[in-house]
DNA sequence: AATGAATGAGCGTTCATTCAT
DNA sequence: TATGAATGAACGCTCATTCAT
């Protein structure tokens, strides 16, 4: 997981003074939401967290969907920041910025960060529309690459296979997260896995054909 | 998602009376939990759910661990249950019965019930060690069935080999989740998806080698 | 602390059974009143510390109330025995006697037990008239056995001076409790303090007349 | 018992508004502590007593014990700013300063607040550390003062025999309370006790050598 | 921009008591 | 005589939110 941006929720900002608070209560928000889940996280427990009263807090995120909304913003950019410079890099031919994007997803799922992170959020998703918005956005622009490159690695998929199978992939990396990485069963398992997906992704984008997406 | 079994809690039944109100409750417990995630999880919601009161509740279940530990471990028997049943099914070859158990949990993820529990309790997962162990519990019984079929599809594999790709199968179904079935971006595309991850999945076992692993 | 003497309890037994059950309930009842002190008294605690249900503890003692009345009255009454025994004893003088009996409450009032049962008791007949009344009931009797011995020793003083006396002699002792003995400052001076009191409370006896007394 | 002081909880008053809250609320807590005891008082009740809500009420006693502590310091500071008083008053011989605080002591345990106050003090302190300590500030507090003037009216005693001399006189004055004063069984019988109590401790304090103490 | 004060609701839990069996 | 089931109230505590300053 990288840094917080906060440019989608801040677009004017009045102040730098403002603004570097806002950016130290979504700090200690993201610290808060990882190591106790939404399930625990409370107001109380980000002012406490990052030494500001709670009548600040409330003053710059008036409810606590608010702040979530603004935290879910600037995480979501941080990743789609990352996504950006990967597909910039020239030089590589489709399949090796393929195989980067895997190794790039695979080996962050297994952060203690991100491996607490994203089950909060898919949860999250299934109560909170503002939540499934911001989730599906990531996931959105993650497999517009994803799928960019699919479609040069197989010219014969048509759109809609190209999107089926980059969804298949997107989602098989992240339902990773749940069983390898930091503290659980699979931990110190991502270099295998991360060869297994490679293998497995590849062979599928290079020898699917329609009539075995179709009945 | 099938009914619940109640049998790990309750080895010694006292009274049916006891028992048929442990059931009311857990079912209650069930629909909340669902419907409003662990987040908002509550004895009181739970007892309201049931028409008992909270008194009562307590009585059988002294602390809201307790009753999640109840919880959790009556659905994960509910679903070895039915893992044992398709294992048993006699006359289909090991390809087959691995198509069928993918298949089976596919359809099975894009239930609303099944969709929103699982995201819970990977969550749940990070924060609570009973939670981590039920889990566990149930996703090594699936790999177990998975794996055996692994190596009798390539008797190649090593025993480490077919254990790290049964994780990635049956990991990569799981990812599914969050994207498909009821109230999800791609609802509705569960039997192309299913296609592709047969597809994938058998094709994974078959050809994939050990230099595809090891670096 | 002697132990319990459930007598004044129970006069007419029905049945033996029923007699053991309620000498087992007042003894972890006792264990609980010390360990917890009347305010984290309950008698689900009673009940699991003597491996008892809930019902059949209510069933011989009703109420709280009704628990606490049978316990304070079989502590009572155990004492009460103690103070016969020392008077019992012939072939003493009446000031070793007193001297006897100043000892033996010195060194009850240092064990454990009792320096956590009298206060509770002093609090408790506050709020509580049955407990009052246990307690006065106590405290006379004990009183009446260093009268005797006061009048023997002082016989100028009249019946009333001898009350008063009395009263301040048993209640001085008392007033140690809370700070010597079990876990108090002064853990470990009984001995001294027990020599002490024996002066004071002699010289006391054996000097002091009517006009240090009436203003 | 004199008024509260609340001056060892409130260093630095951020506001008076919220001083003013603080005593409100101690005030009330005092009585509750009183009328009720320590096994009935609950912040509920504190709040009714005063007005406030509970959530304010927890708002500046987040914990139980933060209300009782604050109480108990609060309590046990307003008797520190009594005792230094008396202290001071010159002109007075050691004897008559001895005098003096003797019967402070005596006709303050008669009071119904502190009859109840201090019963309840003691019962504490032999579950809760915080209470123990305060409580022994109290009382080792009062002892210097007359363990002050002890030395003075007989100058032949050690400094060990004072502070078990004065022990025993500050022990003996507390274990009135329960038999004292008001509703009690010698309700009315303050006076004559002060004066056996009076001519007791000058009695030992003027007569008491270092053999009878000694084995 | 920031703080402290205040509220009211909800939570998990404990408990005394009652009752059917 | 004994048990398990059930209730309803209370408790300590946390929290999201509002508001005056």
């Amino acid at each position: 997981m990288r840094h917080l941006n906060l440019s989608p929720e801040v677009k004017n900002p009045k102040s730098s003074k403002g603004l570097d608070t806002r950016r130290t209560i979504l700090e200690a928000a993201l610290e808060i939401f990882i190591e106790h889940g939404y399930g625990d996280f409370s107001l109380e427990k980000v002012a406490a967290n990052c030494g500001l009263s709670r009548g600040n807090v409330c003053y710059y995120y008036p409810t606590k969907n608010d702040m979530l909304h603004a935290l879910l913003q600037s995480v979501v950019q941080g990743y789609l920041d990352e996504f950006d410079e990967v597909v910039l890099d020239q030089g590589l031919s489709a399949e090796d910025k393929f195989l980067k994007i895997v190794e790039m997803i695979m080996s962050d799922l297994g952060t203690e960060e991100t491996s607490k992170f994203f089950p909060e959020l898919w949860a999250l998703s299934n109560r909170n529309k503002m939540a499934m918005k911001e989730m599906n956005l990531l996931y959105q622009r993650a497999r517009e690459h994803l799928n960019g490159l699919l479609a040069e690695i197989n010219p014969d998929l048509t759109p809609k296979e190209v999107e089926l199978i980059g969804l298949f992939i997107s989602a098989s990396m992240e339902g990773q997260t749940p069983f390898v990485g930091n503290g659980k069963e699979f931990q110190g398992e991502i270099v295998p896995l991360t060869r297994i997906a490679a293998f497995s992704f590849l062979t599928l984008a290079k020898t699917i054909t329609t009539k075995d997406i179709d009945a």
